[in-house]
Order: structure tokens, then sequence, then C-alpha cells
DNA sequence: CAATAACATTGACGAGAGTCGATGTATCCA
DNA sequence: TGGATACATCGACTCTCGTCAATGTTATTG
């Protein structure tokens, strides 16, 4: 606590910058985790497709055709997305929509954002 | 050439973006490798310190220590972070100074960026 | 209840990443 | 020329990741 208030007083920020001052160990690994969601380009092209979406929900079954692979890899790496927070599933009877967790991928963008 | 212009006309963006429209295999792959370079805590510190720099500049011995990994672990990510294009090396007698690329990582940051 | 559909989970496989000791290379100095 | 220093590369190991076929789970429908 005290370390996060002496943090923002040095930054400005709330979250941890890789630009703002050295990382500790273990904000360098909250940071890698989020960036790890972000490093394979499966998951990037279902975050901008869920992007791009009209109503921002799309289901599963939406996934598996236009990208190319199989349901449960489609199943696997919206449940990382899930995990890292970047996205939010809400199931209506057979379906699970997903939709896009905007704040989130703020907060990663944030940590590429020069302090001064 | 005409996909170019035609993205930059769509999104008013020189680089694909996540949240611009839907991305095809070839421009997720490429952001992929960019933030997958991010994607490591080890790598999230040489970036921190390098952006903490007062001149912006730092040898490799400098990570060894505060790091706690060995010299050709260091190296490593070095590198994958030097063909990533985030740093560059510039040899100085015995040492190798590196700086960070920020017009790289702001291209990265570009691509979380929303579109309107 | 049985059948179907959408999605999740499991198990297994190959490929790649992170790590370090040992070694190679380049530079400086005595 | 020889030794010492800074950094890169190699080889090997372990562990994780991406992938899919098979199976399980949940919800709708007949």
């Amino acid at each position: 606590m005290t370390k996060l208030i002496s943090t923002i007083e040095q930054t400005g920020q709330c979250c941890p910058s890789v630009l703002a001052s050295p990382l500790d160990a273990a904000q360098a690994a909250d940071l890698a985790r989020g960036f790890t969601a972000l490093a394979d380009p499966v998951r990037l092209r279902v975050l901008s497709i869920l992007a791009a979406s009209p109503d921002g929900e799309v289901c599963v079954c939406e996934f598996v055709g236009p990208l190319g692979k199989s349901q449960p890899t489609i199943s696997h790496h919206v449940k990382i997305l899930s995990e890292a927070g970047l996205v939010s599933g809400d199931r209506r009877g057979k379906w699970v929509w997903y939709s896009l967790n905007r704040e989130r991928l703020a907060e990663l963008r944030a940590a590429l954002q020069p302090s001064g």
C-alpha cells in the first residue's frame, strides 16, 4: 500500500508502467501475463473480431470458421483471454456470448505509455 | 500497397490495430511477434531499466545483477528485444550499450488504441 | 426421455521458449 | 604476445504452448 502510493506519487499513474520506473519482479510478472495473452495471432484476431462486432458480442461458433481453427482450439484461446481479463462470457441458452473488456486493454496500453 | 492505402482510409492509421477492424492472419502474426517480445518479465524489466536510465543507455553487464539471471540469459533476452526492434545495441570498446527504441514501443501501443 | 447442438474439458503430441554451463569472439591493457 | 574483460553463441535440459481428436457438460427440442 505504501509502495502503491509511492508509485502513484512518482509516476502519476495507478498501474505499473514499463516506461515510468524500473519494474520489480512482481510488477513485471503481472504485466508479462497480460502481454502473453496478446502474444498469439489467433487471440489477437478474436479480439479484433469482437471489437468490430456491431453489438459488441460474438458467440464462439462465429470464430471457428473465419479463424480456421478447431472448436476446442478456439475455446482454449477464449479461455486464456478470459483469464487475462480481456474478454467476458455470458451464457444465453446454448450459446456463450463473448464481449471485449476495453478497460483491461487500456491498462495494458497504458503500461506502454511514456510517463513524461 | 492497395491494401495498405485501404487500411489507412478505413482506420486513419498507418499500422494494423486490434481495435480498428478484423485482422487478417498476416497482420495478426506481425503484431503477435511484437507482443511476444513483451511477454516475459525479464524483458519487461530490461525495457524499464533502459527507460529509466538518465542517458538512455545501459550496457549488458548492468542488467545481470539486478535481474538475477545469468549473463547468457540476459544476452538471449536482449537479442530477442533487438530482433523485435525494441532496442538497439552500439558497441564501444568492450561494452555494448543498448538503448530503447521508443518508436517501436509506440507502434505496439497504437495497436491497442481505439479507432474512434 | 432421447436426440441434437453449443461449448468446455481431457489427453496426447510436437514445437518452441527460458535457463544455464561451457565455449567462442572481440576488445583493451600490460 | 598473453591475459583479462564484456558479450555472444552453443548444447542440453526442462517446461510451457498451440493444436486436435475424443469425450464431457449444459441447454434446447422433439
